[in-house]
DNA sequence: ACCTGAACACCGTTCAAGT
DNA sequence: ACCTGAACACCGTTCAAGT
């Protein structure tokens, strides 16, 4: 799924892995949407498990800004794959709606977290400017994955992100 | 295939489509392969089109980075879809070679198009810093568009965008 | 509760046959 | 050169039948 899409597995495939047949599977994922919102669930419920409390005060934000770039990281490094989200972000338009439903929860997941810790690390910074600079680290983390994925060039994602980790909130505060 | 990526569209819809039968559609285009190569080609060959010529010395640089920005926005507002080679990128590990060369051709072909338009803006900067802040704004458009198409919300697109269409070249030049 | 084989309408692809 | 119907192994889904 991480690498085909919505389209890009079949039941038939899952149940000779597991040894069952395909109507069986059927029987714990009664469709394609419920077997594939589990799956989207699952895969954020980990994500945002191993990104932990933003605002626990033992965490430094300069500190959590580079742990969030690093998971993203190890995920197209380690797995060789996108984001699962992000693949099915892309299709959608054409997902079910549990589906569609669960990748979009991913983001509104991942930004809340953003925002705690760009709130944390920018004390004065409008709500506006918060929600501004989640929005554009998730983006360009998304954006690096996927480009640096079809270009299967991994330093593209490196070059791309660097700023982000060297630089947190570059205007977070700062800006008018 | 903006909508559901190299699985979502069948050579049956498009026969129905044409007037023809699914079998005839294989004689123009032998194997799903070869047709999702082609329109990946036309929509790069449109894409780049739109966006002229880099150098052209009518145009100032600091106007082509709003224009680039701007043809993503129109391919997200008033399509309501995905960029063809983002949705294609996500899905690059299980494509046919023949789809993702071409999906890959249109990222090397915008990064080219980038780095002319950032070098003519940042005439004194190193070839290393120009090539990672074409790849940023590529990797931002991209990333923008796939958060903004699965959150359903255009203006997260406009958000997360703003910052570019600004200051063109934020570090492009005074990148240490 | 969990599994199965068989059937349904779909899919990409091939091919012999038509114009 | 372009189209077609028929077949192949695939797909998600359903269902009656088994344990």
């Amino acid at each position: 799924m991480r690498e085909g899409g919505f389209h890009g597995f079949s039941f038939r495939e899952i149940a000779a892995d597991v040894g069952i047949k395909s109507a069986s599977v059927h029987h714990h994922f009664p469709t394609k949407e419920d077997l594939a919102a589990a799956a989207a669930r699952a895969y954020a419920d980990r994500h945002m498990a191993a990104l932990g409390d933003p605002d626990d005060p033992e965490r430094a934000p300069a500190d959590l800004i580079p742990l969030y770039v690093d998971l993203f990281r190890r995920a197209l490094v380690e797995d060789r794959r996108m984001c699962l989200c992000g693949v099915l972000a892309t299709e959608a338009s054409a997902l079910p709606p549990g589906v569609n439903a669960e990748a979009r929860a991913f983001f509104e997941r991942n930004l809340a977290w953003l925002e705690s810790v760009v709130a944390r690390a920018a004390p004065g910074a409008r709500p506006r400017d918060i929600e501004a600079q989640a929005l554009r680290i998730a983006a360009m983390l998304e954006g690096a994955m996927l480009v640096a994925h079809s270009l299967g060039d991994i330093d593209a994602f490196e070059t791309a992100v660097l700023e982000l980790s060297e630089t947190l909130s570059l205007g977070s505060a700062k800006m008018e």
